[in-house]
DNA sequence: TCACCTCCCACTTTTGAATCGT
DNA sequence: AACGATTCAAAAGTGGGAGGTG
């Protein structure tokens, strides 16, 4: 049967999850309404809702053009989009059970990059890593029918480089490497999840990975947003030249923009290639230094200052990375579990039980230093959703409503990750995909429901429960409450709400 | 001087309200 | 009156360029 799936999955180009956790609650309770029997026995139902689940990434093959060249983000303080926008279909969820669906942004290293010689280079240690935010699907939570209808898109997941935003946007570091994650958690009874047998998955698809940006360095990636975003049209040149260009510089002739100068000098004389990188080119009129010619962009190793052959080195991990855990507990410890992804081995070598599997090469291990964030002295903007009407105006969450001392994010971000907060381990676990979220790095996490700041204020902290709760109360729409919980045996239990 | 960032621009697509026809 | 289709204006989303900052 495994088999079977990893060869179907195979072809799609995507690893799947297999495993979830103990379940708490029987499976269809939730949609009915009803309050779900807890701590029922282990029941086999909700676990295959989350082993079956496939995604699919949206647009891979574009994805993957992006990739090729070294896809970059552009990151603003009003926040961008991304694109491509990250769309995926889902598969295998049980049509009745509710879930939540939610996208988180780590780094991918710990590298600061420059754009040199047309290459990425490693340009020194990263910036401290900014709070982790999550972009839960404003759909969430909802029945697997629902997500399985049609793709599920998060194109409105937006991306700053803006340490106090309030509008609750995804924050990076400029220059730095960036791995999104979707995650996929079974909402309990009461349309939240974190409880003590909560299931989730994650997936990660490397060709998503990217480089934010204030700017675009490569030329070709900026030919490829103007190709294939619909928003940058009117910038699509054609063989009259760069007609927008002209418009805008309120000429009546076509004005070669400067990246078509520096393609086109590139092209006809190769031997400036290194010059032009290094903005010979600056002094002229029409072209700006940071223009880069057009060929492919590779990334650095870790080895700094050697560039890759590609972007993103793709034989770190098949395309997609998956993790899945469960709270089993009451215990307050974690217990990760984790399946190996249909591509990682031989599918015969896959077995029923859980296990830990390596980090890929790229994959954090600086992943919690990204979350604990030692250096988030300044107050980030926490992000709290409030119920709508009862928050009144609300508006954005300025500095003056920052939580109460015992959820200032500051304090999250300063907490050390895993290991310290005593997750209980089969064997030592140097990855630790998702685990860093809802637990150890969730320490730094905020939670950001993508719904209007304006409707976002502080909330009381609720009951702490055990280990980690992240909860969605749909009972209040269109807010969507988060709760995030951890517990470290050194320190008082902390929580974010939203 | 340089790398990086911010703001503004003109253009396009998207969204939603208003209008009209059936 | 209800519903669907169409129209239109406002809002939102683009990359580029000029200029600012450290």
């Amino acid at each position: 049967m495994l088999q079977e799936k990893a060869s179907a999955v195979a072809d799609e180009g995507v690893t799947v999850a297999q495993s979830g956790g103990l379940p708490e609650l029987a499976a269809d309770s939730s949609h009915l309404g009803l309050p779900a029997t807890p701590n029922i026995p282990h029941n086999n139902e909700v676990d295959q809702n989350i082993e079956n689940i496939k995604v699919v990434l949206h647009e891979r093959e574009l994805w993957k053009k992006f990739h090729e060249a070294g896809t970059e983000m552009i990151i603003t303080k009003a926040g961008r989009r991304m694109f491509p926008s990250y769309k995926v279909k889902v598969t295998g969820m049980n049509p009745k059970t509710k879930y939540i669906l939610l996208i988180d942004i780590v780094p991918a290293d710990d590298h600061r990059y420059k754009f040199c010689d047309n290459k990425w280079m490693v340009a020194g240690k990263a910036e401290p890593a900014m709070p982790g935010r999550l972009y839960v699907h404003p759909d969430s939570p909802a029945t697997g029918a629902h997500w399985m209808r049609q793709l599920v898109s998060f194109q409105k997941l937006k991306l700053t480089n803006n340490h106090l935003d309030p509008f609750g946007h995804i924050i990076l570091n400029s220059m730095h490497k960036y791995q999104p994650r979707l995650h996929i958690v079974k909402a309990d009874e009461n349309n939240a999840f974190g409880s003590k047998n909560t299931a989730y998955c994650t997936h990660v698809f490397h060709e998503t990975a990217f480089i934010s940006v204030t700017s675009y360095q490569n030329h070709k990636i900026t030919q490829l947003k103007i190709e294939n975003n619909p928003f940058a049209k009117g910038f699509r040149g054609s063989d009259e030249g760069d007609l927008r260009v002209s418009r805008l510089q309120g000429k009546d002739y076509p004005v070669i923009s400067k990246n078509m100068v520096r393609q086109r000098l590139i092209s006809s004389h190769p031997h400036l290639s290194g010059k032009l990188g290094a903005g010979v080119l600056s002094g002229h009129p029409q072209v700006h230094s940071h223009y880069q010619y057009d060929s492919g962009v590779p990334l650095p190793s870790s080895d700094s200052q050697e560039p890759l052959s590609t972007p993103f080195p793709s034989s770190r991990e098949p395309s997609l990375l998956y993790h899945c855990f469960k709270h089993r507990d009451n215990t307050r410890h974690l217990e990760l579990g984790c399946k190996r992804p249909y591509l990682d081995t031989a599918p015969a070598a896959v077995s029923e039980e859980h296990y830990f599997r390596s980090p890929p090469s790229y994959e954090p291990p600086l992943l919690s230093h990204s979350y604990c964030g030692e250096a988030l002295g300044s107050r980030e903007a926490c992000m709290y959703g409030g119920m709508d009407g009862e928050a009144g105006a609300g508006g954005a969450v300025g500095s003056e409503e920052l939580p109460p001392p015992s959820l200032n994010c500051n304090m999250w971000a300063s907490v050390q990750p895993y290991p310290r907060y005593g997750m209980q381990t089969v064997e030592p676990m140097p990855y630790q995909p998702f685990t860093a979220h809802f637990t150890s790095t969730a320490t730094a996490a905020s939670v950001v429901p993508h719904h209007s700041p304006s409707m976002q204020r502080p909330q009381p902290a609720p009951p702490v429960p055990d280990l980690v709760s992240f909860a969605t109360q749909r009972a209040f729409p269109p807010i969507i409450c988060i709760f995030l919980y951890i517990h470290d045996a050194n320190l008082p239990s902390k929580a974010i709400m939203l």
